[in-house]
DNA sequence: TAAGTGACCGGCAGGTAGTC
DNA sequence: GACTACCTGCCGGTCACTTA
């Protein structure tokens, strides 16, 4: 790859995430740069968000046994299966995790690196590069790798070993695009997906275009003066950044109809999938008096009253709201008398959106239930309410089969209400756009037909088959007897550039519903993010120090050492470029001086490390029975895209029958 | 008269309280 | 602990009614 640096290739032998992970904590990584490309063979069994957690992980682990290592990952590549749905589904999980990626890697001081021409023709196999396509994988990483290990682009002597069949492919770039574009997008009906795509790679062209990150530091004045102005320029440049952080991130809700809670509360999978900003549970079938508790979560419940000769307890919602954004939430506890529904408000000011966001966690009970109460017209009447004040989102269990059947005015346009020049509408009509959507379930019935007049009526959309993530449409119920889709999130029409994207999970073992998750845009008040960050991320790297009695003698001391004399020297000389790259070499740099003087002169204190509390065994956690939710889970993630398979299925509920027996009879 | 719609029913499964 | 009864949830199938 470069004829005069040494560089290592280690294909694993596991070759996963977990396979990574466990390759750096072995200890035999040295090297001062590591990029890891990674995720793909991940993501064909697990979901996007599954996989960057433990990418998460793996940086963590890669800090820990090699600090000094800057750390790149490469975008997963797409694949090219022979069955279409199998490689459009692989494809839409791969864009979800290069998305998630390349913010992970903004938060975490990563590089992230794109591959932006690669086209089908460049691979063997449809999931090996060969040829140019291992040319433009080696270009792409240079671009980003190049920087970090000191090559300038002048450079020629590390240059030129792929860049002459690089600059051979160049016209494949629009190509390359268009094949993405093709193959993220295939269903030209859905709404967001172009213009998606475009900022996707619009952000990404921005993250690599390093000159961009300091538009407003003129490169012209540095020149002119001093090393020591450029370093205060520069300073104060970042402190600028600093003050004016608001750092954008998604939101993300969940909405999941757990078919009784039971003791799911203990299962370490169960509160995987429980990552979420806001995860609603449906259908807890939990009294009032269990108090739940979620480790860095609040939590807002309703509990459906048990009718006289109920056994059990039906309905019921919880909600777990992640602390830091509690602050933001308010529980609207009289927006509605039903049991079924939970409102909240999320405060435009502490999100940074345009409107305050009302966001109700809905169960409708199936239209033949004794507990369905007109749900449907009474949701009807709150959005009336709400919509006035800001923008709506609808999540949760519906109990609706809409079909493809359209959610709003088909064919809508000013021109069929107007008759003889005279406009029949008032001036306010907004006329409706087509918006298709795509469904599996083909079924509609009569709480389907409601729904669709409710958000005809109330300008609200179905987000399902409509955004990456659920591109098909995918079933979100399955019993014995068949599949269906219930479990919706709806949205204000006005709020659908928002959406980042929304996505419904694989059947687990869990529940026969899946979960779905909804991403949404928003820029959240950064002191508490800014705490966040640090607690979680980097908080474990900062130490603190103590100024004592000595500590001013000392510092004299200390700054008349040759050894500090030559930092700061070595600092003043040397030439940072005026880019986010500059900025952070003389950051390091400064940080380490700073640092070498407060340990010489201060008292170090040591943050207490956090105790790892024991861990009790529950029932979950058996082998066996691990390997059983694992075999379901697989099972879950093949179903959805071979539904006539009826072994699948029936091996599926054999598994999940076998294991509920299992973990009776190890409770007892 | 055919097609569509809605109500009802049976079936299946899971959870829980009560009883033996 | 095992069994039973009951409630809840949701499916597909059937049948009566409505509509074009």
């Amino acid at each position: 790859m470069y004829q005069y640096k040494r560089v290592k290739v280690t294909t694993l032998h596991d070759k996963t995430v977990y396979g990574a992970t466990k390759f750096i904590a072995s200890g035999k990584v040295k090297a001062k740069n590591i990029v890891f490309q990674i995720g793909s063979n991940d993501i064909e069994e697990r979901q996007a968000d599954q996989v960057i957690m433990e990418i998460e992980n793996l940086i963590q682990q890669t800090k820990e046994c090699v600090p000094e290592a800057t750390i790149t990952f490469g975008e997963c590549l797409p694949r090219i299966y022979r069955d279409k749905v199998h490689t459009k589904e692989f494809n839409e999980r791969g864009h979800i995790l290069n998305l998630e990626l390349s913010e992970l890697c903004k938060e975490t001081n990563c590089h992230f690196i794109k591959y932006d021409y690669i086209s089908p023709d460049h691979f063997r196999d449809g999931i090996h590069l060969k040829g140019y396509g291992i040319a433009i994988l080696v270009s792409c990483m240079k671009r980003v790798i190049n920087p970090l290990i000191g090559v300038k682009s002048g450079d020629r002597r590390d240059q030129n070993t792929h860049a002459s069949d690089y600059r051979k492919v160049t016209n494949y770039g629009q190509k390359g695009v268009q094949y993405m574009q093709k193959n993220y997008q295939s269903n030209t009906g859905n709404y967001m997906k172009k213009d998606q795509f475009n900022n996707y790679y619009g952000q990404n062209q921005n993250m690599f275009s390093q000159s961009n990150h300091s538009n407003n530091y003129r490169k012209d004045q540095v020149e002119g003066n001093g090393n020591r102005d450029r370093m205060l320029e520069m300073m104060e440049y970042m402190l600028q950044e600093m003050r004016n952080m608001r750092i954008h991130k998604k939101l993300s809700i969940s909405s999941w109809n757990v078919h009784g809670l039971g003791d799911k509360m203990k299962d370490p999978m169960f509160l995987d999938f429980l990552n979420k900003d806001i995860n609603i549970l449906l259908e807890t079938w939990k009294g009032g008096s269990e108090d739940f508790k979620i480790e860095g979560y609040n939590i807002i419940s309703k509990v459906r009253k048990k009718t006289k000769k109920a056994k059990r307890h039906s309905g019921g919602i919880i909600v777990m709201i992640k602390k830091q954004f509690y602050k933001g939430i308010s529980y609207l506890k009289d927006a509605t008398s039903s049991q079924n529904r939970l409102w909240l408000k999320l405060d435009k000011y502490f999100f940074g959106l345009k409107q305050d966001l009302y966001l109700c966690a809905v169960y409708i009970p199936p239209f033949s239930s004794a507990h369905y109460d007109s749900d449907l017209e009474n949701l009807e009447n709150e959005i009336s309410s709400f919509s006035i004040e800001g923008q709506i989102i609808l999540i949760g269990d519906f109990n609706s089969r809409t079909a493809m059947k359209a959610d709003y005015i088909e064919n809508d346009s000013d021109e069929i209400n107007n008759f003889d020049g005279i406009d029949l509408l008032p001036e306010s009509y907004i006329t409706d756009i087509d918006i298709r959507r795509v469904n599996q379930d083909s079924t509609l019935n009569t709480l389907g037909n409601k729904l669709l007049e409710l958000c005809s009526s109330s300008r609200l959309r179905i987000l399902n088959g409509r955004f990456l993530g659920d591109s098909l449409g995918y079933f979100t119920y399955m019993c014995n007897t068949g599949f269906s889709t219930v479990d919706y999130a709806i949205a204000s029409e006005s709020l659908l550039p928002e959406v980042k994207y929304f996505k419904t999970n694989d059947f687990t073992y869990l529940s026969d519903h899946v979960q779905i998750n909804l991403y949404m845009n928003c820029s959240i008040i950064s002191d508490t993010c800014m705490k966040k960050c640090l607690d979680e991320k980097r908080w474990h790297l900062i130490k603190s120090y103590k100024w004592t009695e000595l500590s001013s003698s000392k510092l004299i001391d200390v700054l008349s050492t040759e050894n500090v004399k030559k930092e700061i020297l070595d600092l003043e000389m040397e030439h940072f470029d005026s880019n986010k790259l500059g900025v952070d070499g003389a950051t390091e740099k400064l940080n380490k001086i700073l640092q070498t003087i407060a340990e010489n002169t201060c008292k170090v204190i040591s943050k207490p490390t956090k105790k790892k509390k024991k861990k009790i065994k529950q029932v979950w956690s058996d082998n066996v029975v691990y390997e059983t939710k694992r075999q379901i889970n697989y099972l879950g993630n093949k179903i959805k895209n071979n539904l006539n398979d009826k072994s699948l299925k029936s091996k599926y509920f054999e598994l999940c029958k076998k294991l509920k027996k299992m973990i009776k009879q190890k409770k007892i």
